[in-house]
DNA sequence: TTTTATGCATAATTTTCTTATGTATAAGGA
DNA sequence: TCCTTATACATAAGAAAATTATGCATAAAA
């Protein structure tokens, strides 16, 4: 992440819209799709990530399948039916979330 | 702040803001004006926000006055020179990572 | 051949909260 | 009158969630 990091907190939400949108997808194009969507502005550390990963699996909310990809490997990561579940949640919150910052930021042109 | 703390991260600029729009307001006076403007999305806690009031007062980015209201105390904070160019800072920062969780959260909608 | 990119992982530390607690005044309801 | 809620500050202990640093390994590029 960033150093100065607004985002944290907001990694978990991220991973799993991430992964609701490709269905399928290994830790490190993870980061890199979040660089590319955001110009940049978004780096993941990989001491967030992996960690996070494991606890997203740990908890069901991920299943996890080791594909070799040439001799390299690669840990792909797909949402399970709870975790879908969760994901739908989380939306709503990141929504709720944003709109929030939107009226502290952006009084005048927020749309409540 | 709520239990499930997106907002980790964003308290300070949030602060910031709303003593650049106020210009002097006290400690439980920002905890009830984020509750009002994010309708009770947004609470603050007494334990993260005046830890940091008073960090913010050691770094010279806002300044105290306190003052008696009956017989009860109330401390005005208002940003400092310094803290009016580092809010506008803060809030470059927020709007990049506004426009960034859009991009992920809201790809198809999103204006970049 | 050294750096950069790809790809995973974990440990130590720091930041930033939550939760709990404490003090004190004032207002409102039962 | 008594208890709860609201106002208003403060701090300490603990948890959560990052950062930073490190490690391993393969492959491509400079």
């Amino acid at each position: 992440m960033k150093k100065s990091s607004l985002y944290k907190g907001c990694l978990e939400p991220i991973l799993l819209r991430l992964l609701k949108d490709n269905g399928r997808m290994y830790g490190y194009q993870m980061t890199q799709m979040v660089k590319e969507i955001t110009k940049g502005e978004l780096s993941i550390t990989e001491g967030a990530l992996y960690p996070l990963l494991h606890k997203l699996e740990e908890q069901g909310i991920v299943e996890a399948e080791t594909e070799m990809n040439g001799n390299r490997m690669r840990k792909y990561y797909s949402l399970t039916k709870a975790g879908k579940k969760q994901t739908s949640l989380a939306m709503e919150e990141m929504k709720a979330f944003m709109q929030s910052l939107e009226f502290i930021v952006n009084p005048k042109t927020a749309i409540g």
